[in-house]
RNA sequence: GCCGCACUAGCUCAGUCGGUAGAGCACAUCAUUCGUAAUGAUGGGGUCGGGGGUUCGAAUCCCUCGUGCGGCACCA
């Protein structure tokens, strides 16, 4: 029998009989060891303590205390351990896929009844006893037809897709705690005993297509959470619990910034407070576009079907948008209109307005473009997933040659955005050719490249998202996440050569020919809704000062305060400050209490003293420290608090007083 | 769009077995002039999401439509 050698991670060696399992290697160290084990990680990979191991390797013996690990096994077996609780209970469901996910796992299950919430508690029970009665994991490899056959024998049609659809001949591992078995490639703890019995808890059910397929099954899916113990499972329903306040939809109601309802879905009726928010960012947006050498335009609302079907969107998109029909003249033929789904067209037709030279390009063309789209009921979410919304969009058209550096001017333009607006967490991901696509492999090539080496110059990294691009181009996605840390696209690039095609655009280059010029769809943060909603749920409402809807309220603490306080608000307001005095017949704790919920970030209390003094006490949200300083003092540090960060001396962005001149794009590339 | 769940006063929610709807906050009026997260009293407020059905009788049971929530699918 030959010999290995096998490293630990204190750099000592051992050498044993190749073909040694982890769990053997385990016991050699000690029996305490070999009891507490649940996985080896050997070169790197995760290894199943029954597994032999036939080579030299680096081997360290993983037990409940290695975080990584221990949470990938009780997470995966306790995926099974529900299966098997599942058709235990209910023996006519059908098992499916089971993975590990974020926090915990989910299983996919076929059965003619739904599930209920109430049967989550009886799944668990039966969970409990499963991992009680300790049951050691036991796997076999099975060839395929033997594999596939068992589950033809067993009723279980989706396990024999699943693995008729695995590539390749190779064997099969199945796997069984007691007498229940299912087929997975592991690893998987020793027995179901060293899952903790209360880190665990099942959330949810939900619909799931089999397969990812919305033309196929709908199988019911439960998702649990687990954790190492019952201490980070507390935990985590805690986060849970503090993210669901700051969910933009409950802070929106507080805050009075906006609502929906019932005969206009998905739109967003914007109040007073949230229209503040709103229009703050679009004017800020409006400055950092013009320094950064955009122009803007606007285009109509209702356009004719004749140029969606010219642009593409007519064969693609005609069952998401809202359709416009006019009956002029009682016409036999009504005119069919669409709202605008998006606002590329359009801008291509501001281009084709006379000739464009390559002196013109790049040309930036932005819009604050009102959209709308026919999205699927079920997709609608608050404000982040609209019907209604308007976006920060704009089209550079440019050569090939101007596709990096357009690129990273753009990444660089949204860097700041986002960190003005208070955003350091953000990723970007590359979307690649989908196999439905137009265009030459090596433009493809080319242009993805382009992207990626935008992204290293602009000093980011970024993820590969393969397959997912656009059918014409690849694309960046800018993505932050919400408060229970779902994922949202904000941020876009994309390359398309193929608009200009269909539309026709084109400019006069240095040959004196007509060539094709390349679009770059970009929006820094995407639709104003959705932005909102994220900027809400990043905050917990808490807006930066120049945001905040209202930024100071003044609250008398006596009605003989009361002419000072409009004095005082009147003082604030000259300076551009959104202040409003409360001289309502309530007490102070009760004035400090309804603006602190509303998320006012400042209130300046009055009383006898403040209007002797003319000062003011100063409390600012979230601390009970108050400061009294005099009104000037005060009318000059909330100002100052109140310019918008590219307004502020020092802000790097582009020459704050060039935002206000009027110049041709070429030129102010020249200054920048 | 699909699966599941929900919809009761402006908001948050209670409402038993089918017997004619309640609380707190908010709002209004009055009293109170108060020093940093809810002063007290009184009062008004409801087509129980819409429609249909079962029943002597429906917030409650059934059907249907709408909207929302959690996922899935979709996201030009």
């Amino acid at each position: 029998m030959a010999q290995i050698t096998l490293t630990f991670p204190d750099g000592n060696a051992r050498h044993y009989d190749a073909g040694i399992t982890a769990a053997d290697v385990a016991a050699d160290i000690s029996p305490s060891l070999r009891k507490k084990a649940i996985s080896a990680t050997v070169d790197g990979a995760h290894w199943d303590l029954a597994w032999p191991i036939d080579a030299d390797a680096s081997i360290a013996i993983n037990t409940l205390k290695d975080a990584v690990p221990a949470l990938e096994l009780i997470r995966h077996d306790l995926a099974h351990i529900m299966a098997r609780a599942v058709q235990a209970i209910w023996p006519d469901t059908q098992v499916t896929i089971g993975p590990v996910i974020k926090d915990g796992w989910y299983y996919d299950f076929y059965r003619s009844e739904p599930f209920t919430p109430d049967d989550l508690s009886t799944i668990e029970k039966k969970m409990k006893e499963i991992i009680n009665a300790r049951d050691d994991v036991r796997t076999e490899i099975w060839d395929r037809d033997r594999a596939i056959q068992h589950y033809r024998d067993r009723a279980e049609p989706y396990k024999v897709e699943l693995i008729e659809s695995i590539p390749g001949n190779e064997p099969l591992r199945m796997y069984w705690h007691g007498d229940w078995q299912d087929l997975c490639r592991g690893p998987h703890l020793q027995n179901t005993g060293q899952v903790p019995a209360d880190g665990f808890k099942l959330m949810s059910i939900a619909g799931a297509y089999w397969r990812g397929d919305s033309n196929r099954q709908m199988l019911q899916r439960i998702y649990g959470v687990a954790f190492a113990n019952k201490d980070d499972l507390k935990a985590h329903l805690h986060m849970l619990e503090e993210a669901a306040k700051r969910d933009h939809r409950k802070l929106g109601r507080e805050m009075d910034l906006y609502h929906m309802q019932e005969e206009a879905p998905g739109q967003v009726f914007w109040h007073p407070n949230g229209w503040t928010i709103y229009t703050t960012l679009q004017d800020y947006m409006r400055r950092k576009q013009r320094s950064d050498g955009y122009v803007e335009v606007n285009t109509p609302q209702v356009v004719n079907r004749v140029l969606w079907e010219k642009s593409g969107h007519w064969d693609n998109y005609q069952d998401h948008m809202f359709i416009v029909e006019v009956d002029e003249d009682h016409a036999r033929e009504k005119t069919v209109n669409a709202l605008k789904p998006m606002n590329c067209p359009c801008h291509v037709q501001i281009f084709n307005q006379g000739l464009k030279s390559y002196r013109d390009l790049p040309l930036r063309m932005a819009e604050f473009g009102s959209c709308n789209r026919y999205e699927p009921s079920g997709a609608l979410h608050g404000i982040m997933r609209v019907r209604g919304f308007t976006q920060d969009d704009a089209h550079i058209f440019c050569t090939d040659d101007q596709i990096v550096a357009e690129t990273e001017k753009f990444i660089k333009l949204l860097a700041s955005v986002y960190a003005d607006l208070g955003f350091h967490d953000w990723t970007i991901k590359l979307s690649t050719r989908p196999d439905q696509r137009i265009g030459s492999d090596e433009s493809w090539d080319r242009v993805e490249a382009a992207l990626g080496d935008a992204c290293k110059a602009a000093g980011y990294d970024f993820t590969l998202l393969p397959g997912e691009g656009a059918f014409y181009g690849p694309k960046l996605e800018f993505t932050l996440t919400d408060a229970i840390g779902r994922e949202w696209q904000c941020g876009t690039l994309q390359v398309d050569p193929n608009l200009p095609d269909r539309l026709d655009a084109n400019y006069v280059a240095q040959d004196g020919a007509k060539h094709r010029p390349v679009m770059l769809h970009r929006a820094v943060l995407g639709s104003f809704e959705r932005f909102i909603g994220i900027l809400i749920e990043e905050h917990a409402g808490k807006l930066p000062f120049w945001l905040a809807p209202r930024q100071v309220v003044v609250a008398t603490i006596v009605s003989d305060a009361d002419n000072y306080a409009f004095e005082v608000v009147a003082a604030l307001r000259a300076r551009g400050i959104r202040a409003e005095a409360d001289t309502r017949n309530e007490k102070i704790n009760y004035k400090v209490r309804e603006h602190s919920v509303g998320r006012v970030p400042v209130i300046l209390a009055l009383g006898g003293r403040e209007v002797e003094e003319r000062t003011a006490s100063v409390r600012r949200l979230g601390e009970a420290q108050t400061r009294v300083m005099t009104l000037d003092a005060i009318v000059a540090q909330l100002a100052a608090e109140a310019t918008a960060p590219d307004l502020r001396a020092g802000a790097g962005h582009g020459p704050a007083v060039a935002a206000d001149v009027d110049v041709p794009v070429t030129e102010v590339d020249a200054l920048a």
